[in-house]
DNA sequence: CCAAAAGTGTTTGCTCTACACCCATGG
DNA sequence: CCATGGGTGTAGAGCAAACACTTTTGG
């Protein structure tokens, strides 16, 4: 039972307190496969072995601060989407001793992934397909795992997909990130007229010149309508 | 950053340590109301007033198996359906420092509500209907809002329903329990005409005689024609 | 025999699925 | 003119919603 002790006049608890850091899925889709943002150690334990961004959290500083901070500092990543994931305690996950890890699910376009892994830090920084991942440091496999399930979830009932690419894109971008998510294909007709039944996307004028062959038209997703739906729960049918 | 100390033959990480403490919002319903467990504290911080059960996580101890022994001392009760809901850690949710608070959903079925809630614990612990919420210690009003967010979510995809009612139930108690979580009315003929395609449940010979009426069949939910579904992906419409 | 909960089917509209061909462009 | 991805419609099946009366029991 924790007990209190009078201490440079304030009150403190008496109890044994462990270590908590965060950890960050950073997931992006490079046509056609999902990755996750990988740093390699460089210090043990698990000296030179790959694992999640994340560190310990500041005594004056939130949760999620402390994961936006940490990315910053490690792969150079600000201003992405992010949400909670887990959190996972046990005793042994880090030989260091009691290490408690909050886990963060977060999402960036692929423009924005050179931001990471760059220059110097090529051989520190490695977006690795999630089909591919190698042994990584601690428990971090388990959390990829956890996150993975997660945002395939999240991408029936929520617009995380639309985290993964540039404010405007073609239906066939939004349809190559999920089937890069759920890993299966998807009907192309039957795609588009689900996603735009859904009426949150607006057309824009501009087209997609990038290949050598018919432009495809460029939408973007609208909050404005996304709103309107949201009381009466959406479901994106995939 | 963290640096490395020699202490005792061992490494130990020189960072500052929050306190970290579990938290349960247990769930219950009592026909027609879904309530909460809440307990009264006994010593500062917030003195008196109500709170969800929980405490300090111990050094060698899981999260999920300090939310289990924190409410088998504070109320008695055990072998309950738990799962691990959100981390609170605003730097100032505890007026005694920096205290992270990993939050556990859980459910009783009310046959079991009698364990707490009994004698001498009368005036110490309540099981309130969660429309009616006062006051509450530290952000565990929000805590229990993010709790019942999520069991409306899990209602519809899982078998969380169940938890909440005895081994052998009528179905009109299992509509009951969706009502009460919902907070609406559902249709009693679509509502058992979807319950039994699910093809999960097994009737009993038992019937239920507890009103001056017709009694109803029991029924018992069937883990194992459960698992048959498991995989294609269930979806209980309501 | 009355009150109260248990139990039961059908129709209608919507949504999901499966499926194949023409179009526009750059090279 | 050809290769490549962009773009379009329909028919059939299954699911969800709305809706009201009969049955069984205890008192």
């Amino acid at each position: 039972m924790a007990k209190m002790l009078r201490r440079a006049g304030k009150h403190v608890y008496d109890h044994p307190r462990p270590l908590v850091t965060v950890d960050v899925v950073v997931f992006t889709v490079r046509e056609p496969t999902l990755r996750v943002l990988l740093i390699r150690r460089g210090k043990p334990p698990f000296h030179r072995r790959w694992a999640l961004p994340g560190g310990f959290v500041n005594m004056d500083e939130p949760l999620e601060d402390a994961a936006r901070r940490e990315l910053a500092e490690e792969a150079g990543l600000t201003d992405l989407w992010l949400e909670q994931l887990y959190t996972f305690g046990s005793p042994r996950r880090d030989p260091r001793g009691r290490v408690i890890t909050v886990a963060y699910l977060g999402l960036v376009p692929p423009e924005r992934i050179a931001d990471a892994a760059a220059g110097d830090d090529a051989d520190r920084l490695k977006w690795c397909p999630v089909r591919k991942l190698t042994a990584m440091a601690f428990d971090h496999h388990q959390i990829v795992h956890c996150a993975l399930k997660r945002l395939r979830t999240k991408l029936e009932y929520t617009t995380a997909g639309f985290e993964l690419l540039p404010r405007r894109f073609a239906l066939s971008q939004l349809q190559a990130v999920y089937e890069a998510i759920l890993a299966r294909k998807l009907d192309k007709r039957n795609f588009r007229r689900k996603m735009l039944a859904l009426n949150i996307l607006d057309p824009t004028p501009a087209t997609r010149r990038d290949g050598a062959h018919r432009p495809a038209r460029l939408y973007r997703f609208s909050a404005r309508k996304f709103e309107n739906l949201r009381d009466r729960g959406i479901l994106f049918p995939f």
